[in-house]
DNA sequence: GATGAATGAGCCTTCATTCAT
DNA sequence: CATGAATGAAGGCTCATTCAT
């Protein structure tokens, strides 16, 4: 799941070990994810990459640029990962099933990307969150949603609903979750989280489907 | 001096706006929304409330310190606000109802509290977390909706299922989708924000109503 | 002659030793003078002026801002001590001694001035220079000279001669020795550089009355 | 690999121009020219030179060695140069105007080496002033002018006057006003400078014969 | 010779915080 | 309460110089 998928530009990806680019990039995701752009230190990733300080500005130019290519590999990495992992054929709850495991594995744990993310959610209007939702989209990962869900309204089993709501739903109930959940896990008093994950993705798929499900009248 | 009051700005406040503390602590709330913890300035601060700098330490003794304040005291307002909004009677569809409408006021526009509670979720061991999460648990919120599914459940009109899950679900459809929706809009390129938010409480109550209800066998 | 001369501004000239800005700009004068724009350090200004070195940013926002303060307060400063020292009335050769005497009292040793200036000229295209002409423009020395000058050869006691090139040549056997000296005195073995600098005035008035006095054929 | 030649541009080395050092020269003189020596970047050098950095280190040792290297490089250039272009036998009037057309094709445009050499002129003390002015004191331009000065008084023609006084002004009639003619060419508002350049010679040599000429009485 | 990468010291600037008034 | 000035400790970035190849 998080092997070196080297590229051969300078587009280098989070576990490219060797190359300074690589080992810089690593510790940069490590300190932003940490502590956010304004917040992480230079310095500091300098010492977790195990190179010099100024070998970061000999690569990057600043650091708000490092930020920005260590978005950008991070992404173009996520992007390869949901395309691999990402089912396109199958009944609806496979399809389902295999969209949810993507996004599990993504924000399971206290990723950097799922802080980042975060961060980068919190200004609007920022560029980055472009680029995100750039590379989402050529993911095609809502494009595989919405035929789904149209392929079922057509074949009469969904009931005929807008498709972009029950898209928005889906993906909040799963990405929403694992980014409330901070809260929601504390305001629900919900101790083994391991477990309730696990239960999570049957009931998210079970109210899913059901809501969608077309009734005989 | 603890009234519940209107900055000037966007920002609600529950110190006398007036006073230098409301004054710094509005200030602050539009700082920190801006710019995060680690970015603000106190430099700013001081400029936008219009006070001297070191007011702000003769009243908050510190950077961090003024940040905690500020969000103890946007909380005791925001309680009171939710208290005041959420119906707690009448149809389950009416109550559902409510608590969107009470989300959907709290997120809608680019508040800084939108901003600062983002930014609070990228750390989610942080102390801050916790005073959030307690404030909404005093709030009822939930209680209300575990007790109306529970309710329906034992009437029979809902199926059985994992309320803490269906819970989840609900607030991940509500408070998720406007946490992920610059993304999302962008991935689904919903143009007229306007228009799908509106729509968006009727689908959700639809799906979460529909993927809830029991169903003859 | 060196005496505090403090403007109510911000134009602190340099002997103004009690306030900050002044200290500030006093050291930056001795500094820049020694090590030039690119050579100067704002640590060194810092520790000569006895504050602490974000004081300087405090008050002058940036070295090269600093720079330009401190050449604007200087020239505002030389500026009256030229208005006070000319003399603008007596024989041609009374004024031309006056005129002497302010060079040689601006360039004799090694000032600070002298250095700036120096390298002031090194960069013909700056804004500095700009500056540092407007105000020798407004100090009348040259105006005062091209009078004296066209006096004399209306009144027929000088040759009728460009009156630029005269102004000129007057002006560079003055300022222009100082500025050459630390070559010509090597070149020319001079050894006794005061005495020499004492002879200096006679030998410019005597060339220079000589050179442009009428002949009678 | 040490003869005079032509770089590129408009610097005139001693060294082979194709060679790596005679880049390295040419581009230094470039650099030191415009940024001076404190203000002057080893990587602007390096990239002008089609260089590495590295190499400059190789051939040149520091930064300072090299800025040494290229003077004496330009010095043993000018230094030719002046030998070939000066007159040594003719009227007092020749030997004065091929004295005049030295220095004014040396200093006529923004070369480096006036900028470099008022750079100089500003560290007194420096250690290149007397490097410079011993290439100078070679170049026998200044015994050529004293002996020219000598024989006049001798013949009868000119006054007897401080002989070095006179060279030292003449110098400075010439030399001193390309040094401050950024200045003076603004306060006198000389527009058309090429003229009034072309002007100056006639107007310099005759002030000086003028001045020092012999009277009848 | 030549190069890209690496380094350590230092530089300009900023910032949270405090002090004197 | 309120302010302008002051401070020390970084923080981002640069630069002369060196190393491995």
């Amino acid at each position: 799941m998080n092997e070196v998928i080297n590229s051969n530009n300078n587009t280098l990806l989070t576990t490219d070990k060797d190359s300074s680019k690589g080992r810089i990039i690593s510790a940069a995701l490590d300190e932003f994810g940490q502590y956010g752009l304004a917040g992480a230190r230079v310095d500091r990733i300098a010492k977790k990459s195990g190179l010099n300080k100024a070998m970061i500005y000999y690569h990057f130019h600043s650091k708000e640029n490092l930020y920005r290519e260590m978005i950008k590999s991070f992404f173009t990495y996520i992007t390869g990962e949901i395309g691999q992992s990402l089912k396109t054929s199958g009944t609806a709850a496979e399809v389902l099933s295999s969209v949810i495991d993507v996004y599990t594995q993504l924000f399971l744990k206290d990723t950097p990307i799922r802080s980042i993310l975060l961060r980068e959610l919190a200004n609007p209007k920022g560029e980055i969150l472009k680029q995100i939702a750039g590379v989402l989209t050529e993911s095609k990962v809502s494009i595989e949603l919405r035929s789904l869900i149209e392929e079922g309204v057509d074949k009469g089993y969904l009931r005929s609903v807008d498709i972009r709501q029950a898209v928005v739903s889906f993906l909040a109930m799963n990405i929403g979750y694992f980014i409330i959940s901070p809260i929601t896990d504390r305001v629900l008093q919900i101790e083994d989280r391991e477990k309730f994950i696990k239960e999570r993705k049957e009931a998210v798929m079970d109210l899913f489907l059901n809501g969608m499900k077309a009734r005989e009248k």
